[in-house]
DNA sequence: AATAAATAGTGACATAAGTCACAATATCTC
DNA sequence: GAGATATTGTGACTTATGTCACTATTTATT
């Protein structure tokens, strides 16, 4: 009964960071349990998310390195891949400035920006180049990641240039959703629908707690402290 | 048969980002159809999610500021919020100078460094102050969101300041799960978790791409472009 | 006024995801 | 080496999510 889904390897760079974390610390072993603590998810989900990978033992729990591997295999963390970045902004910048992201296995090889003034700079060891020169770059060097980091009005139309010259993969940083051909990946990373996310959620505290006041008035009896069982929500 | 579920909250603020750029386009009315082609769903489910508001039109669809504005109510955007802002590293500033959020109602009112050299810098019109002052500015403003945008192994640090000075929401960029009393509301925006989800569904279709290409060899009749039906994965 | 056409809303169904409970098993202790 | 214990793996179940097909309604057309 393989359970190969979907919501399941959404899970899998969060274990895969936990699991880095203790390799830090010298740990050998992690169990469900602990797992399920740091996530705040049910420790049977963790077992059932890592039992295709084999490597569980029991009274002592899933050994670390093994356990990292695996995964990072199945993620495609072995095989550092090259990216291009559009867009120097300050968020392009921050992009490139993010050591982080070479321990994933992801490199920026140069980034382009539209205005001119930007040719030339360097940050984060990425060199920043004239965007007329992102297509043909992109085609001959065969990079097959683009990352969009340039305003919503124009991120459809870097998209555009980007699959012409022949990405396979977007990580798109624009509010919206994009739309590309079938066969190209697209993931958003869109920041503005996550603090909408946020605000919902708050709202619906505080009037969750307000309403509880209000009871209070009603009926005195009415428990105090209501910490509901929400834990943390993630992606 | 109301269905106000997690899945639907969470597609949201994407068809209020649609609204929008529909608005300023001057368009009146936006069709199921139109929304789910954008979005790359079913036309059905964005009928079943906007239909808890009320406002759609047969033969018509829904109208493009009414709907907006009841989404706008369900997620908070009515009513700006004030944030904390801790860590003025490169993409710290960068959330400083993202004037997009202002839009949907989020003002960050004061970022925080434990760098002392950068005090006093100013940034998309935050400042910068010391870290030692973020608690008792946060209590005594009653600013009841906190943006972390510090390194991982400070974070959890970060967070525990944070909610004992009284935050309510966590918004957090470090790469981490942060553990908060359950009445805290966290947003995790792990970055470095979202490219290994892109990074995986590359390999996948990689993988996939030398599949056929291997069949090919054995069966000459097999078919070439296989553009698989999956359009974008998000959140 | 009648008809056509587009489109929302929704019940019934299908599939995905998560929870529970328990058996199986490896390690540790005495 | 026997028993206790922690911990995995998983079948059965429950709940959430998405799809389909159809009805109802509104506007446009002749």
């Amino acid at each position: 009964m393989q359970r190969l889904e979907v919501a399941m390897v959404k899970r899998l760079p969060q274990y895969y960071q936990i699991l880095n974390k203790m390799k830090q610390h010298g740990q050998e072993y992690i169990s469900s349990e602990h797992f399920a603590r740091l996530l705040n998810v049910d420790p049977s989900l963790v077992r059932r998310d890592l039992s295709c990978l084999a490597t569980g033992i029991q009274k002592l729990g899933y050994p670390v390195r093994l356990t990292m591997e695996r995964i990072g295999q199945l993620l495609g963390m072995r095989n550092t891949k090259e990216a291009f970045l559009a867009g120097a902004g300050s968020l392009g910048r921050a992009l490139m400035a993010y050591s982080g992201l070479k321990e994933y296995g992801l490199k920026i090889t140069a980034a382009f920006d539209a205005d001119p003034a930007k040719a030339g700079e360097i940050v984060g060891g990425v060199k920043v180049l004239p965007a007329e020169k992102l297509a043909d770059l992109m085609s001959r060097m065969n990079i097959s990641i683009g990352i969009i980091a340039v305003p919503a009005d124009t991120a459809q139309g870097v998209a555009d240039v980007m699959v012409g010259a022949g990405a396979l993969a977007i990580w798109n940083f624009a509010p919206m959703t994009l739309q590309v051909p079938g066969n190209v990946i697209v993931r958003n990373e869109n920041l503005a629908a996550g603090y909408m996310l946020l605000s919902y959620e708050l709202e619906q505290n505080l009037s969750r707690r307000s309403e509880s006041i209000d009871e209070k008035h009603v009926n005195e009896q009415a428990a105090g402290e209501q910490a509901l069982p929400q834990g943390e929500r993630n992606t």
